[in-house]
DNA sequence: GCCTGAGATGGTAGCGCTACCATTTGCATG
DNA sequence: CATGCAAATGGTAGCGCTACCATCTCAGGC
């Protein structure tokens, strides 16, 4: 009566009942299962064979709460859907699919402040290390990521002042390579389309305005961009508002593919030949990009790597190692298609 | 010296802190945060001042140790990257917002074997609720699934034996309505084009075969498929397959929307005329659909409901309430496009 | 004034695991 | 042959929280 059996576990079986069929203490279990090489191989044997017979799966609440570590990744992305980021994400799952690590995802909407909320319910389980995407937290979030005691890698972009780790590329760079792509290509009146217009657009915007300017040709009335979230149906429309603001203009950089291939479909409406009447440059080299018709030049970037990488680089800090970089810079590529082949 | 002050746990405030600051019994922090109806408003007060004061946030760990349930909702898909699941997914976010329930979503790459993997993972923590896709569990992960001790929902499709509820639609009726849409249109060739052909596709491809035997117009040479996975890029492949299978093809239903704009695509390329020529049905109906040039027939899905009802039935049947029906079709929607307006 | 019961609060005893510190053993060293 | 040391194993004491079962208070009924 001393020992009512498991009043709450709901009767699956512990470390003690692995450690009683196989006759070792309870410790040896535990050992055996994180740490094999420190076991005997014939012990290890004989508690393997307790596992299996019972069924024994660690709790790993309570492995969490007697290690003050709980073998979780929390990976903050700023939307599910975007493509972009669901790239990212399957990198990091498939990186981490053999290792004890399971995986949280928040959601931030864009918000800084869901970001930091969200940080804070992910820093109170103590993870094991965590990923977010961007590098403009707002204070009080990197503080968060500051004290978080775990590996922190930031991925999508590379910028001067790391919390910890990066992951990423240059977006300024990218916008810039693009925009001058189509000033090489003989286009004049370039315009910039963007949707949701995040940090990370408003930086490409930015190289967009940079290569403009260089050409002595910046306008301000080239560029159109909203905070709506983007689609397709959006792409159509801003271009279709691009088009009426400056009606000569013959080149678009679009802040994404989405964009762009809503600006095509419309010429394709419109009568507008691509790329003799207007240039088209999308971002991120989607899978239909190069399909398309006309195909479309966009800067590829490297999505699912930076999931990878950083899954690697955290990884290697929670084994003890010092990075050897601790901002990698994984860069773009420019696809040159039909889009600008004029 | 008999109490080494928080040796292991890193200084954070716990539950005993802020009971001692708020002079009461730990309990009582316990219940205020959790069920504040039973304190007494001052203390309460007295409680949420200290728990402020000290910056206390609950170990999520500890508690689901001592109560032996985690606030969790497991959730299994088999891809990250396909829009389809992601809409899902963000719906499941979207309602989970608010709640104190954390989220752990699990890849299983399309494979019964890895989803049997996951659920046992998943099971280990003791889950809330656990919404898995699709109804073709293997007999072992049903198992797993019956015996979670918690609230399942399968989403995606309906069929007559759910674990425990299920929220989705009928992908037979679905690739039935598609095809019908093109043979009342005036199609007669009516070609199936499918990469990946999960569970969910095959059922579409048997709703469409149902169509065309009905009309006496089925032909195995009509049906082109791939276990492949889907992209824009592959149906343009596959279509040209089905071409040079049947030179007389006079319509397709696509698979999915990805491959219905691969198709519309390839048709531009070769010139042929879409409708009259070639009449295209996809299915999902992506924003782009809509959009396209000419605008693409689609089966309507309503996924981010799927993620959103599923998780209001699990929050119920949590809550302690049998749903008044476990079994839940949202259906689908036939959007009549110009890409079948012959 | 006593009893009853509901509501509010607290103490104790774990939940299942691992950190920390023994203890034991075997074997090379002097 | 004592000594030292590493490798293998185990015991104890929590990790931070909550289930369970008191205990206490106070209103209302007799």
């Amino acid at each position: 009566m001393t020992k009512p059996r498991s009043r709450r576990g709901g009767g699956r079986p512990t470390i003690a009942d692995v450690a009683r069929k196989a006759g070792v203490g309870a410790i040896t279990v535990s050992r055996a299962l994180r740490e094999p090489g420190r076991v005997s191989e014939d012990l290890r044997r004989q508690i393997q064979a307790a596992v299996d017979e019972l069924g024994y799966v660690p709790d790993p609440n309570a492995r969490a709460l007697a290690s003050a570590r709980a073998e979780v990744f929390g990976v903050l992305v700023p939307s599910l859907t975007n493509n972009v980021f669901a790239e990212v994400v399957r990198g990091i799952y498939d990186s981490l699919s053999d290792s004890p690590f399971r995986i949280q995802i928040g959601n931030t909407h864009y918000s800084g402040l869901e970001e930091e909320r969200l940080l804070q319910v992910f820093g109170s389980q103590r993870p094991a290390a965590l990923i977010v995407a961007g590098i403009d937290q707002t204070p009080s979030a990197r503080r968060l990521l500051e004290n978080a005691g775990c590996p922190v890698v930031q991925v999508m972009e590379t910028g001067p002042d790391p919390v910890d780790m990066m992951v990423g590329f240059s977006h300024l760079d990218g916008g810039r390579t693009a925009a001058e792509h189509l000033l090489q290509a003989g286009y004049r009146k370039i315009g910039f389309i963007g949707a949701r217009m995040d940090p990370r657009s408003q930086r490409r915007l930015a190289g967009y305005r940079a290569a403009m300017d260089a050409a002595g040709l910046f306008d301000a009335r080239l560029v159109t961009t909203t905070p709506v979230p983007s689609s397709v149906t959006l792409g159509r429309e801003l271009f279709r508002e691009a088009l009426a603001k400056m009606p000569t203009l013959d080149g678009v950089f679009c802040n994404n593919d989405d964009i762009a291939l809503g600006v095509l479909f419309e010429c394709h409406r419109a009568s507008i030949d691509v790329p003799k009447q207007i240039g088209i440059v999308g971002f991120n080299d989607l899978d239909m990009m190069q399909v398309s018709f006309p195909s479309i030049t966009s800067v590829r970037t490297h999505r699912y790597e930076i999931g990878t990488r950083a899954v690697a680089m955290a990884l290697s800090a929670i084994a003890g190692n010092r990075p050897e970089q601790r901002i990698v810079d994984l860069g773009f590529e420019l696809m040159r298609r039909e889009s600008t082949g004029r």
